[in-house]
DNA sequence: ACCCGATATGTAATTAGAAACATAAGGTGA
DNA sequence: TCACCTTATGTTTCTAATTACATATCGGGT
């Protein structure tokens, strides 16, 4: 809860999002296509992450294609055809994306929490 | 500059944006909306605030109401008519959610400055 | 009484973004 | 060679979010 039962800001809370931007202010990647890579990681395709996501396989693959468009180099490696239809992994440099994203959430959290608690002080007499 | 020239994530960087947001999930107010009231402050009017801003009168007054509405509280106070045509004033929470808020950014800045580092050296090689 | 400039607000028009639809292509095993 | 499943991609349809347009109100000063 943001702040003691009564008070001005109760069940007001503060957010907060992260993400990757180029030089132009677009955006490259943020939460979304984090859990997305992260699912291909997981589950081995493409197709299986959109369905955990629950967003269409056509949505997920644009998602992919414009964060390596925009990163300049590929995260996933994918291929068609075969016993399964298909698959597809992550590179090295998709796998080191995640595990350091994972880790800035984390961090992010910790210093979050601290920042949420002095501002909900201050505006709550 | 997010890496070392000619690093993997050279020209990429790590963006944040900080918001309200009530119970339903809805926002409240993000940046825009505090640099509205910043403006108000400032000047002494949402027209006048509004302009600076390069938005328009109707487009402000409505993320004032939007808010103010949310919050469940006022956080100007608005005369129309007289000499000036009109004018309007942060109340005292308006004028400490600002506050509140610059000081929060502040605080976020910092921290982002130091999950930054980190992340982008984990990252590039 | 009227003018001015700012607040107040409904409605219509435009745009952007997301979701839905459709279809091709690739490779392995039956 | 055909079936199967996944990657690959263009097009179109909806929907949501902005922006634009149009007006009304208010009160001090001239």
């Amino acid at each position: 809860m943001a702040g003691p039962k009564g008070s001005k800001y109760y069940n007001i809370f503060l957010k907060f999002k992260v993400w990757l931007e180029n030089t132009k202010g677009e955006s490259i990647l943020g939460n979304g296509k984090f859990e997305l890579i992260d699912g291909i990681d997981q589950l081995g395709s493409l197709k299986a992450a959109a369905d955990k996501l629950g967003i269409s396989y056509r949505k997920a693959w644009g998602m992919i294609r414009d964060a390596e468009e925009k990163l300049g180099f590929c995260l996933t490696e994918k291929h068609r055809g075969g016993q399964h239809g298909g698959n597809s992994v992550l590179t090295p440099e998709g796998k080191e994306l995640i595990e350091a994203y994972k880790e800035l959430l984390l961090e992010f959290d910790d210093a979050i929490y601290q920042i949420t608690k002095k501002f909900f002080n201050k505006v709550n007499k």
